[in-house]
RNA sequence: GGGGACGUAGCUCAGUUGGUUAGAGCGCUGCCCUGUCACGGCAGAGGUCGCGGGUUCGAGCCCCGUCGUCCCCGCCA
């Protein structure tokens, strides 16, 4: 028996037609002589009916099935009579009558119903993966993740990209995340590295005159998880010559604007751009979600007078926002809130005006007024401000944080945490983080001219904070800014956001060998050092290197956020939990002695 | 490494101040039912209250430890 059609296919226009569907059990109704099945797979459910008066043998059968069988159906597509449709269903103008049926195969129980609407919980989820894959949601995530990145694919190759691959069993590169290692067994002592990402080779594919690659590589970081972030993950590598930082962010709005139209998204592009430092300064953060009102600096709002009777520090900005329609909150939950925004900050010595008290105060009617008619200007806030919106105003207690001596931005940067935790807490009420359907719902930004170094106050050196193979601007070369003023260096690296989540981030590469010396000497690298870790690449730097630059972009956030999923485990077929364990297969697992021997390897404690 | 939430039937969860035999919905099993689509009706089975220790006359509930899942900080060039 051969399937004809797929159970999300029929119609009524194929009404009278035989039919072979196959697929899962999804439900089964049992009226005595008379049984529905619903028929289950990828594309959908038809409604299966088995009439005793019709084939004995069959309904018989279908008394036997239970949810999850694989059953094979032959009959005839009916038209449902009048007041049968189930409008709730693209297939419900029609059933299939079976003459015959097979069970082609049974199924225990299952610990949860791929029927079913709720979901259970995680663990139970990961180890029954299969059936967890079975839910109509999983199965859309995943054809949505096909169908993005066949769109980007599509798009990359029209524009001249060339796909290829890299190795996955490389050097390993001490700087940046920890490596996922593997033992080698020919030489006894070395092991190879997984690829935290593809940067060298896509470097090295440049100065090899390929021009433009991508590839849709798989990486590796050994770090601590989070919801948008697993040990393996996928990225959109691309790397292309001659490019000028626009001609990157072209070719990404091009190739997200591709893909999100598979999901029925028309974005409009160019994206808005901003500098890493007016991210910072706007938004308190390097990935600001613009969905939210920006932070306000109402520093100019407060006279040394008010101040000093308000019992704030004179040096440090005063930093407002809104949380649209989380206002209207009674004076318990207004002090509740600011003696949590109190403790939040912890020993950061800083502290939260409550407007709307400060409004019945005559002394200080004057200042609410003027911080609410500030905080209207934010252009996210159309319709001003309003007593539904709630109003945070910052203020710096009297004592100064010792941290702002060496980093003017740290009020800001705890300010913007805030402003994100608040929207989460509010989000049943402001309503922002809602999909509804259209492009409205993804607001994209590029974040350019980030900071070249990062101050480690770990080490107390200076680190590089993208890779250190970005090329600095060419005017803070020219100013000898990479030895005299490092905190002032810009790097001509840039990150693309949606919606506060960092999608991926690129630059344009160093090409020359003295530059790049330059830039590892900075970074307090011996030039015996550099050449011990990276000599391979200074060389090829000398053959010929041609001004190149790329970006790389995470694909499973991209479709985790297209899909509405809160993490990456809804859009990764077999994810990890968060102490990157696999549940179904359980992995990892100790090794037997004598792999270990192969291997040169000694267990130090298994403490 | 640190902080937080959760862990009770296959699943989702309730369980009062520590007090008799630990409950509900769904699912499951059996029987009945020819128009359901979250079908319905009747009957029934199903529990190491994550694990270990402690307090107590008595612990699902309190204390200590531990394991697991999730979220966050650190970390993630």
């Amino acid at each position: 028996m051969q399937r004809t059609h797929t159970c999300g296919q029929l119609r009524a226009e194929q009404d009278g037609q035989p039919v072979v569907l196959m697929g899962w059990v999804n439900r089964r109704r049992d009226h005595g002589n008379l049984i529905f099945l619903d028929v289950r797979d990828r594309t959908g459910i038809t409604q299966v009916v088995l009439d005793k008066e019709v084939s004995n043998e069959a309904h018989a059968k279908a008394e036997a099935a239970r949810s999850e069988y694989v059953v094979a159906v032959k009959g005839k597509v009916r038209r449902r009579g009048a007041g049968l449709d189930n409008p709730n269903m693209p297939t419900g103008q029609i059933e299939v009558v079976a003459s015959e049926l097979l069970l082609l195969n049974e199924a225990k129980t299952p610990p949860f119903s791929p029927a079913e609407d709720a979901v259970a919980n995680e663990e139970v989820r990961l180890k029954y993966r299969y059936l967890d894959l079975r839910r109509p949601q999983m199965q859309s995530n995943f054809a949505l993740r096909s169908r993005v990145a066949m769109a980007i694919r599509n798009y990359l190759v029209e524009e001249g990209f060339l796909e290829i691959e890299t190795p996955f069993m490389t050097r390993s590169t001490p700087e940046g995340a920890r490596d996922y290692l593997v033992p080698s067994r020919v030489h006894a002592g070395s092991f190879y590295a997984l690829p935290q990402s593809p940067q060298i080779f896509k470097q090295i594919l440049m100065i090899s005159g390929f021009d433009r690659y991508f590839q849709i590589a798989r990486c590796f970081r050994d770090e601590d998880l989070r919801a948008d972030r697993q040990p393996e993950f996928t990225q959109i590598d691309l790397e292309m010559t001659f490019p000028q930082q626009e001609l990157v962010f072209r070719v990404v709005e091009g190739f997200l604007t591709a893909a999100f139209a598979t999901a029925g998204i028309q974005l409009t592009s160019p994206f808005i751009q901003m500098t890493y430092d007016e991210a910072v300064r706007r938004y308190g953060i390097d990935k600001p979600d613009m969905r939210l009102p920006a932070l306000t600096d109402l520093t100019g709002e407060l006279t040394p007078e008010l101040r000093e009777q308000l019992k704030i520090e004179q040096r440090l900005p005063v930093i407002g926002f809104v949380i649209p329609k989380a206002g209207g909150l009674s004076g318990t939950q207004r002090r509740a809130l600011t003696e949590e925004i109190r403790t939040g900050f912890g020993d950061c010595g800083l502290d939260s005006l409550d407007v709307a008290r400060l409004k019945t105060n005559a002394a200080f009617a004057t200042l609410a007024n003027a911080i609410e008619s500030r905080l209207a200007a934010e252009p996210t806030l159309e319709g001003g401000v309003t007593p539904e919106d709630l109003i945070i105003v910052v203020t710096p207690k009297l004592g100064t944080p010792e941290k702002w001596n060496y980093d003017p931005q740290w009020i800001w940067k705890r300010v913007g945490a805030l402003r994100l935790e608040l929207a989460k807490k509010f989000a049943d009420k402001h309503k922002l983080f809602d999909q509804t359907g259209t492009a409205n719902d993804f607001k994209f930004l590029w974040v350019t001219d980030f900071p070249m170094y990062e101050w480690n106050e770990e080490s107390k050196t200076w680190d590089a904070a993208h890779h250190p193979f970005t090329s600095p601007h060419e005017d803070d070369i020219k100013a000898g800014r990479l030895t005299s003023d490092k905190g002032a260096v810009r790097a001509l690296a840039y990150d693309i956001v949606l919606n506060g989540t960092e999608l991926g981030s690129g630059s344009i590469r160093i090409h020359r060998k003295d530059v790049q010396a330059e830039i590892f000497r900075s970074l307090g690298m011996s030039d015996a050092e550099a050449k011990e870790r990276f000599g391979f690449f200074l060389d090829a730097l000398e053959y010929g290197t041609p001004p190149h630059g790329g970006i790389a972009l995470g694909l499973d956030r991209i479709v985790m956020i297209l899909a509405g999923a809160s993490s990456l485990r809804e859009v990764i077929a077999f994810p990890k939990t968060a102490k990157a364990i696999d549940l179904m297969v359980d992995a990892p697992t100790p090794v037997s002695d004598a792999q270990m021997r192969e291997l040169h390897l000694k267990i130090a404690s298994r403490s």
